[in-house]
DNA sequence: TCTTTGCACTCTAGAGGGGGGAGTGCTAAC
DNA sequence: GTTAGCACTCCCCCCTCTAGAGTGCAAAGA
């Protein structure tokens, strides 16, 4: 889907006549199916050409020069690297949409809960159980952070309790010490006196708009106000403690054979709790248009080697709002995972749509 | 640790003459040490006893045939039984509380987060590093929720965002259908009038005198406190979307060659994405006292057939707020993990203390 | 020139077959 | 009650062997 791949497509096109891009196909879905290397013999019955093993081989043989097929072994079959899935994928791959009944059915599935949060894990598990792979869906990022409500508590000694309400619907709160000892009533007024200078505006403006107003109005501000803007301060200090993404169903990835290896295994487990890795990976899907594909090494993890990240961002009211996706071993369903991903993104899309 | 293990307990007391004993707990420590069954050469030379190697043959025969130890096989040698652990912890384990320099080294670790969802996933992850194993940390249960404030912010349609603060600094928020639009205006009202009612009340009394209060005053009462009050009944309708527990280091548990069963494996990762069952055994923790141990199959979960689970309740304020502890393999250096789980457990509890 | 046939070759997976080693239980002597 | 001796059992590792699958290559065929 880069440029570089857009390029090595179409002269991978012209280099690879009909049959051998048959063949290609045949292979592939053969592989997907039984995740066995898939020989000469096999490979001549399937095709539906009526080739003779010997000149399959020799088709293979092209194939495996050009970086499409590696076989494990001498006198294994051959398999799709990840190059071969990629062309697979972009040239030779027919998806179809899913049927409306099948679509009626996911939305079913998603609910209608009100919550963001509920609705990405409900997401999350939707894509795992349907695909049968490891599902996830990232949170909505906050670089633009409409401040909707304030409000202060007091708790006990200097702490106070902040809660923000950010984006119309998302709530934060976090516990700050203050440094010194307010009122109920003191925090009330405080608590005003920011929803009417704040409100509405993005988060970066607030804070700057706090500096200045403190810079500017230093004396006559009273204790009161000026202790409310340490509050803000504090309170926006940190970035949000975002719970990243929302991950379902990673278990799963202990059904298949070719990830069965403990290591790599503990690796990907530990990559998922670490989010780090795998949110900088969604991080560019964020920007493409539709249903984005990483296979194995593209990534550029090594931690993926062996794994494909199919993903779609979905957007709500013409913002794009996150990335969700799947995570399954190269040998996946393609032709079923992507139209199912596509339509999850689109159906979350509109269900956190906020006028219901 | 319960009666009829006491019972168990001392009858092996009597059964059990000293040498018995002193070979029962080399042989446990010598297991845990190396992960290998025991044989009677072995155990002759560790156990400081100059006994034969076939007078150390017969004891363990006794030991075997009264159920703390098995053979894996005819010349194997032996490993301890749940029932063996039980009594090398219950009677010949001597845990040495943690020297000073320790418990600081462990307070430092934990921080001093001011929120307390961070503590408990500070020291969830503190145990897991510290045993090597999986850490666990329950977050506090609301049997007894005391309301401290509530707001009502309208979103778009008739969905309001209903903010709840309760036990003083713990936020939780929902959305709701009303069933009828409100102005900014008379959510303030509600927001007001609520907070009056029930603040500090426990969230059951709120809910009768809501509906209490509905009743004796339906006639007197306007549209906009109808409406308040059917809100709050939607709000505290729903149990709290309780992120019951926090888990960490779960991979850890691939290290150990005795969980290495991918479908083990696989049932026991799936135990604690589910947490249900998790959690119903850290509850009998709960109201226990101290340090509590699960060994295999005495936790009545097949899945942790080959686990053991160690847990303690922290407290603060002299109210029990919930358990941590950590599960690993049967094989597991108790005396060490024993009383990090226990320090673990009075240092977060002294760190949720409000008072600071 | 492309395709096919035939053939020798390679490599794996799985079965079978000993040893070696560790540990046991039993018996008889101390 | 303890020990030495001994026969026995069982696992594990290594080796071999074979069947099977698949390959590449060369030579024949279309």
């Amino acid at each position: 889907m880069t440029d570089s791949n857009e390029g090595k497509r179409s002269s991978m096109d012209k280099r690879l006549n009909e049959r051998a891009q048959l063949l290609l196909k045949t292979l592939v879905e053969r592989y997907i199916r039984d995740g066995q290397p898939v020989g000469s013999r096999t490979l001549s019955r399937d095709s539906g050409l009526s080739l003779s093993p010997a000149t399959v081989r020799n088709a293979m043989a092209d194939l495996e020069e050009m970086g499409l097929l590696v076989s494990p072994h001498t006198s294994a079959g051959r398999v799709p690297t990840a190059q071969g899935y990629r062309f697979f994928i972009d040239t030779l791959l027919q998806v179809e949409p899913l049927p409306g009944d099948e679509v009626a059915r996911l939305r079913g599935q998603l609910g209608d809960d009100l919550d963001p949060h509920a609705l990405m894990q409900s997401a999350s598990t939707l894509l795992s159980d349907v695909t049968r792979l490891a599902g996830i869906v990232t949170v909505p990022r906050h670089d633009e952070v409409r401040l909707r409500h304030v409000e202060f508590l007091s708790l006990s000694g200097d702490q106070v309790l902040v809660i923000l309400v950010i984006n119309d619907r998302e709530v934060q709160n976090r516990i700050i010490r203050t440094g010194r000892r307010f009122s109920d009533a003191q925090l009330q007024q405080a608590t005003n006196y920011l929803n009417e200078i704040c409100a509405g505006k993005d988060l970066s403006q607030v804070r700057e708009g706090l500096l200045r107003e403190m810079r500017q109005a230093r004396e006559r501000m009273n204790e009161m106000m000026m202790g409310a803007i340490e509050m803000a301060e504090k309170a926006f200090d940190a970035g949000p403690p975002d719970e990243d993404m929302v991950v379902s169903g990673q278990t799963r990835l202990m059904e298949y054979g070719e990830l069965a290896d403990m290591d790599r295994l503990r690796q990907l487990f530990d990559a998922f709790a670490r989010k780090r890795d795998i949110l900088h990976l969604l991080d560019q899907a964020l920007t493409a248009r539709g249903v984005q594909i990483y296979i194995g090494e593209e990534s550029g993890y090594d931690i993926f080697e062996q794994c494909s990240v199919v993903t779609a961002p979905y957007e709500s009211d013409g913002r794009v709002l996150g990335v969700l996706g799947v995570i399954g071993p190269t040998r996946m369903a393609y032709d079923r995972v992507i139209p199912i991903v596509d339509v999850t993104a689109r159906l979350l899309g509109a269900a956190l749509n906020p006028r219901a």
